[in-house]
DNA sequence: AACGAAACCTGCGCGC
DNA sequence: TGCGCGCAGGTTTCGT
């Protein structure tokens, strides 16, 4: 469940869950969903957890004096279970909270990075974000001044990171969408008035999204806070062959970059 | 520097 | 039923 409004639904869920309680133990059971330069996990242990917060789609769990970083990728979630219940083939990480709860890093395909550090905003990883839609201080200019020479896609730039950070593969889909903007047009050729049309869309996209409680294509499992329902208003997004909702045109499907692309080649000259 | 492709993993659904 | 292939909400790393 990866981009930023089920991240954010997570981390709201797990604020709910957890929030003032102790590590009193940790068990790692597949050491690479560490990153290797993590301070020593075991030093959050007899510490406790003061927040629980995201930026991008990253969650950072306050505890003690440090900050436990997890990126969920493709497939990362959290469970909360009874301590003694067996171990899912899947569960990775084994937080045990207050001798009493076990919080469970659960990831089929064991993509997902955890790491320890003294200051989150100095982490790598981090450090290159770019604003997210919601970010006061993002307009068309900052937009227009990181892609005005770039001759990549703007659905690639959409999925970078480092320029708007939050959007993944559906809402960029569902943002160039709503923006009118064909997913194979350059950086270098969107306008003013397609960054504002981007910045717009991805806010009201993301915030309904939020509202919903994110999107869950792959219902084979409920995980906290998980049951989203916004795959319910996706526009173009697994919906190839379909009808466009504007202009009937049926919804094409190709790859740009590796990634699924689903856009209205009529609304999106 | 910039770009595409591969790598990291597992499981599911499809066609034959 | 079994097998091979393509695909999946992401990011980093490797080649050219």
């Amino acid at each position: 469940m990866p981009e930023l409004p089920e991240v954010r639904t997570v981390a709201k869920s797990l604020k709910n869950k957890i929030l003032n309680k102790t590590l009193t133990d940790i068990i790692i059971r597949y050491d690479k969903i560490i990153e290797k330069d993590s301070l020593n996990i075991n030093l959050i242990i007899g510490q406790k957890i003061k927040d629980i917060f995201t930026y991008g789609k990253y969650i950072i769990f306050s505890i003690g004096d440090l900050y436990l970083i997890s990126h969920l990728r493709m497939e990362g979630k959290y469970f909360i279970k009874e301590i003694n219940e067996e171990f899912n083939k899947h569960e990775h990480i084994i937080f045990t909270l207050d001798n009493e709860i076990s919080l469970r890093y659960h990831d089929t395909r064991k993509f997902g990075r955890i790491v320890l550090v003294k200051d989150y905003l100095n982490y790598k990883a981090i450090k290159k974000l770019g604003l997210e839609p919601f970010n006061k201080n993002i307009n068309s200019k900052y937009i227009l001044d990181k892609i005005k020479n770039k001759n990549i896609t703007i659905k690639e730039i959409l999925l970078d990171q480092s320029i708007i950070t939050g959007l993944g593969n559906i809402y960029a889909n569902e943002v160039l969408f709503a923006s009118k903007i064909n997913p194979y047009k350059l950086g270098k050729e969107i306008t003013k008035i397609d960054a504002k049309n981007i910045i717009d869309n991805s806010i009201s996209i993301l915030n309904k999204a939020i509202i919903e409680g994110g999107t869950t294509i792959k219902s084979y499992t409920s995980s906290l806070g998980v049951i989203g329902n916004f795959q319910n208003f996706l526009n173009v997004h697994k919906r190839e062959g379909e009808k466009c909702n504007i202009c009937s045109t049926p919804i094409k499907k190709e790859r740009i970059a590796g990634r699924s692309t689903y856009y209205c080649p009529n609304c999106q000259k």
